[in-house]
DNA sequence: GACCTGCTGCGGTCTG
């Protein structure tokens, strides 16, 4: 039987409805894998290449033949509230001809869809990690009827999912059902970047038995990829970037010369990207605002109609739909000035091209990235990337001539084109926070649990494998602890929610697993356009640039945090603060190095790329940085280089810094910038070589940086720390291996 | 040295 006749009735007429001259392969394999096995699967195309198809097709076809008791047959569990608005669209089509009904669930979803859902649970369910998170809280008792008929749950951008806090809150709660219901349920991941990860998507899609997940993937290589990078040098001043700008007063020299360059590269980018639909990755939410509002000057300045838009978080949900619709429509010439907001998720069509401003931080993301373009068959993916670098002299810093954004930038490239590596995710995390967000929810979703059951739970059978008796331990008593007060021990030694545990969870803030800052409003004319973190630093009376427009500061209400402003002529982009926990690979840094060795100049550097890449290996030779590890720029300043990434870095700066020296860290660098008094850098590395440096964590205070950390003692904040964002082990031998380089 | 994601129940007002 073929693959199509295997399908129901219905599904066959939907398809021929379509016109389809065939089923696509991914999708005939995946038709074929689920009518054969019970296996899980892991669909991974390109985005557009009917993955949700390939899942759908045949689960709805199953429901169709072998009807089930009441309960949701299907489960989908999608990143966005966009993203399933958008598939219960599609799937509802899907049905037209099967009686089976589709329900999306989210946090936009009237509460009478999700009564009527709950009344009689059924069909389809489309849904957030979060809302099932309350789902279990709220409905703790019913999960067992809710789930009792699930066939299959499908996981729809299963990579965005793989070791995030979130992904750790799905897979447990995963987990959850299936204890609910006594049975295993069978698992599909739909993912479009995977890269080298396979084996590890299929690790975090089934734990305990990852070598009977099956794989689909689909055909057609990608496809032509055209890049270029261009180099910048802030302070160049050419005719076309100096435009308007007037310069005259000395303190403001600098400001205009950083200026410049960025005017350079937005001039370069109008003339590029006008009139045509593309995405610019500017890094950060300060900097979409500077590039959109130096594009939309160009606009004006032209008298030509406004076609370049700010897209990020902060701005409001209207304004990001209006821009998102009129990229998916493409009746006109749309350019987003983005962050990763515009980075994966909903469709938004066929878009051109993809510059990129600044070296990104993992090569996973500019793949991500760069797989918003070339989705049309014949077409190329085509990436702008700009670097942007200090001027430079003979006694300029050599941090500085080093170039490191644009040889970072390189490196990237090279990873993906040439090695097609991407990074993969650190399984030896224990996620205690997110652990402290499930023992509170499995505790109210049984009304109390004792300790064994929840460890078994979410420890032995679920995601937090690393997590020992121990720890769990550890991790009870800080929450039972008096001033923590989140549970407390009944007398038959039940777990229960203590009164501020009570109070945690009854909230609704309680069902992201993700830490949101405080926020202040900005209102124009009573209408929101957008927020600002509290943490801004912004006065009455003074100007900001926001959603690429510039602003004046009329009223700051701190009591409802609101701000109201109107149109001004001048302004400046606001700092949105950031958590500037991103953590560059091994790989990236042992890339940059080999540059750097390297005598190839590769063919998409521009004229000015080519200089600085030429500059970066001058200084890199001249400097003996090539042969030392250790180099001396005077008795108490050094430059110590580990090539390696930021977990390594940063674990052996924080050992100097324990040992009383003050230093700044680059990619793969320390810079020493001063000595204590009692030991030079040579007697401080041996000292670490030898073990005998002191605690890593003489400054603690930077711990705490996801939601429910609070809650923990400084011990396991350590250990927390230690498992995923600094690497205890690496120190000795790094320090012994600056030392031995030294010698030779 | 950064970015993103999500949320309930109830009381209020307005519309058909």
């Amino acid at each position: 039987m073929s693959e199509f006749e295997l399908l129901a009735r219905p599904i066959q007429k939907w398809i021929r409805g379509k016109g389809w001259p065939a089923l696509r392969s991914i999708q005939a394999d995946a038709i074929r894998t689920l009518y054969d096995s019970n296996r899980d699967l892991i669909i991974s195309a390109g985005t557009a290449g009917g993955k949700t198809e390939a899942a759908f097709l045949p689960l709805i076809s199953q429901c169709v033949q072998e009807p089930a008791s009441p309960g949701f047959e299907l489960v989908y569990i999608g990143p966005l509230k966009a993203l399933i608005s958008d598939q219960a669209r599609r799937l509802e089509d899907i049905c037209q001809y099967a009686e089976l009904t589709v329900t999306p669930w989210h946090g936009d979803v009237s509460g009478a869809v999700k009564a009527r859902a709950k009344k009689k649970p059924q069909g389809i369910l489309l849904i957030t990690p979060e809302s099932l998170e309350a789902m279990f809280i709220l409905n703790g008792l019913q999960i067992p009827t809710f789930f009792a008929s699930t066939r299959a749950i499908v996981i729809d951008e299963l990579h965005s999912l793989l070791d995030s806090e979130r992904g750790i809150q799905m897979r447990s709660l995963i987990k959850r059902m299936e204890m609910a219901v006594g049975r295993p349920i069978r698992r599909l991941g739909l993912s479009a970047t995977l890269g080298d990860n396979k084996d590890l998507a299929k690790r975090y899609l089934r734990p305990n038995d990852p070598a009977t997940v099956e794989l689909v993937e689909g055909s057609g290589g990608a496809p032509e990829l055209k890049l270029q990078l261009r180099g910048y040098i802030k302070g160049d001043i050419t005719l076309e970037a100096f435009g308007d700008s007037e310069g005259t007063e000395s303190e403001d020299a600098a400001v205009n010369l950083d200026e410049a360059a960025a005017r350079a590269v937005a001039s370069h980018m109008f003339s590029k990207l006008r009139g045509s639909r593309n995405l610019i990755f500017a890094g950060a939410r300060n900097r979409v605002e500077l590039y959109a509002d130096l594009l939309r000057l160009r606009c004006e300045e032209e008298n030509l109609p406004q076609e370049f838009y700010a897209h990020h978080a902060n701005i409001s949900r209207h304004e990001r739909s209006f821009i998102e619709d009129r990229l998916c429509k493409g009746d006109l010439p749309t350019t987003a000035v983005c962050t990763s907001t515009l980075e994966l998720g909903i469709d938004i069509g066929d878009i051109t091209c993809v510059a990129q401003i600044g070296a990104p931080f993992t090569v996973s993301s500019m793949v991500q990235r760069l797989g918003r373009s070339g989705r049309r068959p014949g077409q190329p993916q085509i990436l702008r990337q700009y670097a942007i670098e200090n001027r430079v002299d003979a006694v300029s810093h050599l941090i500085d001539r080093l170039r490191l954004d644009t040889i970072r930038a390189i490196a990237m490239i090279e990873l993906h084109v040439k090695d097609r590596w991407c990074e993969s995710p650190l399984p030896q995390a224990l996620h205690l926070s997110t652990l402290v967000h499930q023992l509170l929810s499995v505790i109210a979703e049984r009304g109390g649990s004792s300790a064994k059951r929840l460890y078994i739970t979410l420890c032995e059978k679920g995601p937090f494998t690393e997590v020992t008796p121990a720890i769990f331990t550890q991790v009870l008593r800080a929450l039972g602890r008096e001033e923590t007060g989140l549970i407390e021990q009944s007398d038959n030694d039940l777990l229960l929610l203590g009164p501020k545990g009570e109070k945690l969870v009854e909230h609704y803030s309680f069902y992201a697993v993700f830490k949101t800052p405080e926020e202040y409003r900005l209102l124009h004319e009573g209408k929101e356009i957008g927020t600002l973190p509290i943490s801004t630093v912004i006065t009455k009376g003074s100007t900001i640039i926001f959603s690429g427009r510039r602003w004046e500061i009329l009223e700051l209400d701190s009591i409802s945090n609101t701000i109201l402003i109107k149109p001004s002529k001048a302004g400046k982009a606001p700092k949105f603060g950031g958590d500037g926990l991103g953590l560059i690979d091994d790989r990236v840094v042992s890339k940059m190095l080999d540059i750097l060795h390297s005598n190839d100049v590769p063919i998409y550097l521009d004229r000015v790329a080519k200089q600085l890449l030429q500059e970066a290996r001058q200084a890199f030779s001249e400097s003996k940085l090539d042969s030392n590890k250790l180099l001396s720029l005077s008795p108490k300043a050094h430059i110590l280089s580990t090539w390696r990434g930021d977990i390594k870095t940063n674990s052996l700066a924080l050992a100097l810094q324990s040992l009383g020296f003050k230093l700044a860290i680059y990619d793969g660098l320390i810079e020493i910038t001063d000595c204590p008094e009692e030991m030079n850098i040579f007697e401080g590395l041996e000292a670490i070589a030898e073990g005998r440096h002191t605690n890593l964590f003489a400054d603690s205070s930077n711990l705490v940086s996801e939601k429910f950390h609070p809650y923990l003692s400084v011990e396991l904040l350590q250990l927390d720390a230690l498992s995923c964002r600094l690497d205890q082990t690496c120190i000795a031998p790094l320090a012994q291996e600056i030392l031995e380089q030294e010698d030779s």
